[in-house]
DNA sequence: TATACTATTGGAAACGTTTCCAGTAACGTT
DNA sequence: AACGTTACTGGAAACGTTTCCAATAGTATA
């Protein structure tokens, strides 16, 4: 292991003088400078980031607590925050928890013990209190949280999000407009303080606003976020209603899982049945038909994470919550209604 | 930020005492643990794990390398090596290289600037020479490497992975069991010193054995490894090659690219066209008809992975490398031909 | 020539932790 | 009562880096 001791005594100067260099820093003569680079790259040198991260204050490095990675939603997320995070001078460091846990207590762990400079949660509740935000230590962004702030002070963090409410409103009236009225939603559950209540939220809404009376038995709560369950659920759907027409489904991936169902039960998208949905993955573009769906501006949702969380950083700039409009991507899953 | 300091001070003990107390040294009497704990608890302290790593001749971190981690086919990899590093006490450090990257070299700067203890390479090429691996420095694991060692010492490294040449003619021998003689392949690139470069001669191989002559315009090269490009050299081959009765696709994501189009251009599946792959990725089964496809243990690949890498890590053992098999999952994507 | 800079360098402390070594106290043994 | 053990505790060094402060040499100014 070659340490910042071995370069000085390689180049007869101070290990501050090797420090300088390494850090660019500007009261180092050209010749010095050329001889301690040849040497650290001779010697192999790497810096040892555990000592570096002792003595800074901080570390360059922004936590990303993801709850849920293996949603293809968001893949793409991830990667923009990764190279954005990059781009920036920063570091991500991702840190993966289980569907049950609490993000921030996580996070909070995380940042004490890695001295993370920021912090961005990505996928979870939206039922913190003051003090669990407070409990972080350091800024942070919710990156798919809602519009829905309760009793939060809006000035103790930051966000970007889609409005969540709207949107499922949205994607519900696509399939009143087309008629339908027994419209199911597919989703994980209606009151888990996540996403998908706010989702319900707005399909409620939207029925209501069209004077169609609200049917418990059309509320299609798998238990838990997967295709497998998805697809039995909607199994379970079509054989107890044969009057639904219309789905909208909470997310594509279950979506994907209840077009297999529909296929598998011999009824026809979107003769027989629409589906619409919220997320817009690259699978859903795939499907035949492809699907149609609300597309969440993946990308930007990490960019703006990033750009946020290092205003704050940089600039001391004051927190902000930025929501992004999603984009109709028509696909071939929605049609008129057949009775 | 509370440190040990703070606690062996508002214990009146020394920091060493505190010290032992963290790691559960046996000689601190019942008293002073209790005290410390109860300290710990209310002065919120959390360890700073930069000190921890400093003094410390190694981590216990495993570094894993990923390249392409866009792929869901690595998605239930990455968890399950991370959950069998935290069930054998140490800690994933996940780290994304770009698709150009060159990852033993990525691998050894992470190996020494984070002090792991060894590393997981998942998804690369397979050239590396003796002296790259030598670079890493520590032990390692290739995850989805192949059973061609080329000029390396098998005794150097560790490896886990299925037999890709072998499997490959095993899906294309599906396809000839079936009558087909125009079989396409579709893949990134056929000499990209990857995985598919590998499946490709057992493509080869398998038409060969059947005495088909090889057809150039049946290699489907995409240039990249995306659904976009699998998507549009589909089209291509539909429209260049109307006599195509087969296609196997080196990854699932590509089949299924392949069959939306196939699927746009009029076609049937599997009565026009039928298609075969090799992954098992959970989205392959919610297509229409379900993928055929030879499912890999994913789990497995990971659990093997962190076993041997940790069986050498703590029990000194030797490198060894593991060949696991695929199963076929009949879908409904692979028929009889019709000509 | 003396003075005040500037440019460059070296020395040393500090970051928070672990661990080795030495020390103390209590206790049992002879 | 002296001794050896045992059980526990404290002190201090060490890990590799950054950065503040002081020191030196060289250069320009008066």
């Amino acid at each position: 292991m070659t340490t910042i001791k071995d370069i000085a005594a390689y180049c007869n100067v101070a290990v501050s003088t090797v420090s300088r260099v390494l850090n660019n820093h500007p009261d180092v003569s050209a010749d010095t400078r050329e001889k301690v680079l040849d040497a650290v790259r001779s010697l192999h040198y790497v810096p040892n980031n555990a000592a570096r991260d002792l003595v800074l204050p901080q570390s360059d490095m922004i936590g990303l607590v993801v709850r849920g990675a293996e949603n293809p939603f968001f893949t793409p997320i991830i990667r923009a925050i990764g190279k954005s995070c990059e781009a920036k001078g920063y570091t991500m460091a991702m840190h993966q928890i289980p569907a049950g846990a609490d993000e921030v207590g996580e996070g909070a762990k995380l940042a004490q013990s890695k001295r993370l400079k920021g912090l961005i949660l990505l996928g979870g509740r939206y039922d913190y209190t003051q003090e669990d935000l407070k409990a972080l230590g350091v800024p942070f962004v919710c990156c798919t949280y809602t519009n829905h702030f309760g009793d939060l002070d809006p000035s103790a963090f930051s966000s970007v999000s889609i409005n969540d409410k709207a949107e499922a409103t949205r994607a519900v009236n696509k399939l009143i407009e087309q008629g339908h009225t027994k419209i199911a939603i597919l989703l994980d559950s209606k009151n888990d303080h996540s996403i998908s209540e706010r989702r319900y939220k707005g399909y409620r809404e939207a029925l209501e606003a069209a004077s169609i009376a609200p049917d418990e038995g059309l509320v299609c709560e798998t238990g838990s976020f997967t295709m497998a369950a998805a697809f039995k659920r909607t199994e379970q759907l079509l054989a107890e209603r044969p009057d639904v027409t219309a789905i909208f489904a909470v997310a594509d991936t279950m979506a994907i899982a209840a077009m297999k169902a529909i296929a598998d039960a011999g009824r026809s998208i979107p003769d027989d049945i629409s589906i619409i949905a919220i997320d817009g993955i690259e699978m859903s573009l795939y499907t035949t038909p492809t699907l149609t769906t609300l597309v969440q501006p993946q990308a930007s949702i990490g960019e703006k994470a990033v750009e946020i969380l290092v205003n704050v950083l940089d600039n001391g700039a004051d927190c902000s919550h930025i929501r992004l409009e999603t984009t109709l991507r028509p696909g071939g899953t929605v049609g008129h209604v057949h009775s």
